[in-house]
DNA sequence: TCTGCAATTTCTGTATACTAATTTAGCTGC
DNA sequence: GCAGCTAAATTAGTATACAGAAATTGCAGA
């Protein structure tokens, strides 16, 4: 594993965080020097930071332009679902390989973390479970790498949320989660397998909104619709919302 | 997608080359000096390209020694196995999915590449021909996120086989090849799935099978080999191949 | 000859300086 | 007022300097 430096590691697990529960929208201009000046650290190591965070897709960075925070398009949101869809029923796979009766009670308890979030509307914590539950699956796989890829794809599918998505629709039913553990402790290796299919299939159409057909979701479509019908001269990059500076 | 610089990518792509193709074995040394002086850049530079190799599981880093060539372990060895074989049949079923005619002429035209360097005992060629059909496989797939995924890992294929696998065992057999075309040409999603399942089962026995022998090679010499392409347009001053061990 | 410690040489970690490109702000003339 | 140009301010690209940790070497004592 990786562990370069531990303020590395640590600037780069709080801007994940902060994009992941949408502190920082997406679109928004990250320029190393401020960021560097907030974690009190040199642009050298703020780079080394933004280059992760684009390898995990959290950030678009182009060559001589300032990183933004990633806006996925919507080719883009339908390849993360297909490969996670893949993967995760590889991993479940395997979690009912190798089954234990633990294995629910940690699982039951995720669940039930997630109902009472749910209960409270406390809908950062509801969705930051939501993703751990998936997460944990991964985990209990046994298979490191296919854990770290799924961690990849969980990640970007909450940045999805957040571009795609309405605004309170949690990503996750918790009867699907349910019904996936009863399976799993009843030994029914493809049934669970055929359950996190389709509740891969809900999450997906819930955070889409839309079909397979190209749908005009993208904030910066939508801007770019609104502001050609007030000054017809901005075509090409019309996304200029929110930024700090 | 990442572009950061082009000489970055340059030295990239030359160290994995020279990584695959087992020029550089496993467990060599890389000082960020040495390769800086090869591709004549900047520790800085050189950084960004260990990094990517390392996310890429390419080379082994620990926070304060020298970076090496990755020598995977046993399990990390199924583990890239197993999500492969997971992410490589769902490419098959998607390629299945869209199939066109034209699909088929460009693997067969790999497939007779492959054939002929096969043929001639071209070897370096051979084993990166292997790679490139599953690559076009994942790239026909028309997901971008399970070819890179797919990429990395048919990479981290390579080197596993450097380190467990017989010193010279070409990983793919041509006719497996063949009938998983055959089968997608003729319609047959489920038997192209299971055709690839079962190749890739033989190709993990293959590679986890055998005996390693040992080669030393002199990092200065190989590199000088794999950036004369950049150093030629560089000044040309006498690049003094470093002292290795 | 072997072992352990100290000196020394290699390396990596990180900040910073300098350059070049890109964006922004001001102009100027239509 | 608006298009287009130029100057000024931002901001990324890259090299380099320097501090400090690891590896290596050399030497003394057993």
């Amino acid at each position: 594993m990786a562990r370069p430096s531990p303020r590395i590691e640590i600037a780069h697990e709080a801007l994940r965080q902060a994009i992941i529960e949408q502190a920082l929208k997406p679109g928004t201009k990250l320029p190393e020097d401020v960021i560097g000046e907030q974690f009190a650290m040199s642009r050298t190591l703020v780079r080394a930071v933004l280059a992760k965070l684009e390898a995990e897709g959290l950030v678009d960075a182009n060559p001589k332009r300032t990183a933004t925070v990633a806006q996925p398009t919507l080719a883009e949101a339908r390849d993360v679902f297909e490969v996670r869809r893949a993967l995760e029923a590889e991993a479940v796979r395997l979690v009912a390989k190798r089954w234990q009766p633990a294995f629910a009670d940690e699982l039951d308890s995720l669940l039930r973390q997630e109902d009472e979030a749910r209960a409270r509307q406390d809908e950062r914590v509801s969705i930051h479970l939501a993703g751990e539950f998936h997460l944990r699956l991964a985990q209990l796989s046994g298979n490191a790498l296919l854990e770290r890829y799924l961690r990849e794809l969980i990640t970007r599918c909450s940045l999805i949320l957040a571009v795609f998505g309405r605004p309170h629709s949690s990503d996750c039913a918790i009867e699907e989660h349910s019904a996936l553990i009863t399976a799993l402790r009843a030994g029914d290796a493809d049934g669970a397998v055929a359950i996190m299919h389709s509740h891969l299939g809900a999450v997906e159409r819930r955070a889409l909104l839309g079909g397979d057909d190209e749908k005009p979701a993208a904030l910066g479509d939508v801007l770019s619709h609104y502001a050609a019908a007030v000054t017809a001269r901005q075509t090409t990059k019309p996304s200029k919302t929110a930024n700090q500076k």
